[in-house]
DNA sequence: GTCTATAGTACGATAGAC
DNA sequence: GTCTATCGTACTATAGAC
């Protein structure tokens, strides 16, 4: 992070990484796929902490509940606020890193969808929740690091879930 | 599309591809940023049809039904269903693909919304709506290309549009 | 840990089109 | 006479093969 921070993300080799880290490019490249990777490493573990609050939503709730209560469970494994800032201005400057951001939730998209089948709803209203999820993680999470919206992670998810049921 | 077909995306060359071409890999870069751009050359244009049938919204509709109304120009734009499965197969088969394939969704998304702001939407309403018409032409489009769905593309999206309406 | 293929960039030259 | 298209070469860094 230092590194992308004050050179930015092209500028900076791998050789860099590693050599601050004290290993060689080829440890570099045994515990991450490649040079994007490193600023992704938290997404496995937001992607089943949401999974699992989908499980512990009740049977009586609508699909659009339960994947929200799925994101409103992700709070309990983000990074502080100044790290998600730091990072954010990072990806926000590289097309690359951008690419793999989406990717990141294209496969949190169907883990939800999957998630959400597991509770029997149909395949395509499966899918479209849990874009709609995605949607509010996304949006929710780009106000907690802007400065206009509220401190709380929390608070800005609801407001994003909020704009989602006033859509329709 | 030939090459991506028979040997796979990693395993072909820019060389390759240029040669086929008749030309140099100098001018091939030239012509497309990198090599995955190849595949995406209509995406401004389905973006500009898109962007276009929400200004062609009557004033009165809804946020979702401009957004929807502009989805539902894109079938002017689209190549034949033949060679948007063979495309689906290569994007399918290989992540970077994949990702550019966000980015453009992604882009798609922006615009949408930028276009929603135009009509006086406020900015998360409309960058919620906007993430719900690119669900809907992303799900509709693989209905279309999917053996189970309509012949017909128009048909598929609206058929994504009325799962989006069932969630809320 | 070593070796290597290939994508993509930088800089530059040439030449046809209108 | 400007604009745009092609081609040449040298180079670096990523990432995969072994």
């Amino acid at each position: 992070m230092d590194l992308y921070a004050t050179q930015g993300f092209d500028e900076t080799t791998v050789a860099e990484i590693a050599a601050r880290a004290g290993v060689t490019e080829r440890t570099f490249f045994r515990h991450f796929a490649d040079k994007r990777e490193v600023l992704f490493q938290g997404s496995e573990r937001l992607e089943e902490e949401i999974v699992a609050g989908i499980g512990r939503a009740p049977g009586t709730a609508s699909p659009l509940e339960a994947a929200a209560a799925g994101i409103l469970a992700a709070p309990a494994v983000m990074p502080d606020v100044a790290y998600a800032r730091r990072r954010a201005l990072a990806v926000s400057r590289n097309a690359s890193l951008q690419e793999r951001e989406l990717l990141k939730l294209s496969s949190l998209s169907e883990a939800v969808a999957s998630a959400l089948r597991a509770r029997g709803i149909e395949d395509l209203p499966a899918r479209v929740t849990a874009d709609a999820a995605v949607s509010m993680f996304h949006h929710g999470f780009s106000l907690w690091i802007s400065a206009e919206g509220p401190d709380d992670l929390a608070a800005c998810l609801r407001l994003a879930l909020a704009a989602i049921r006033a859509v329709a």
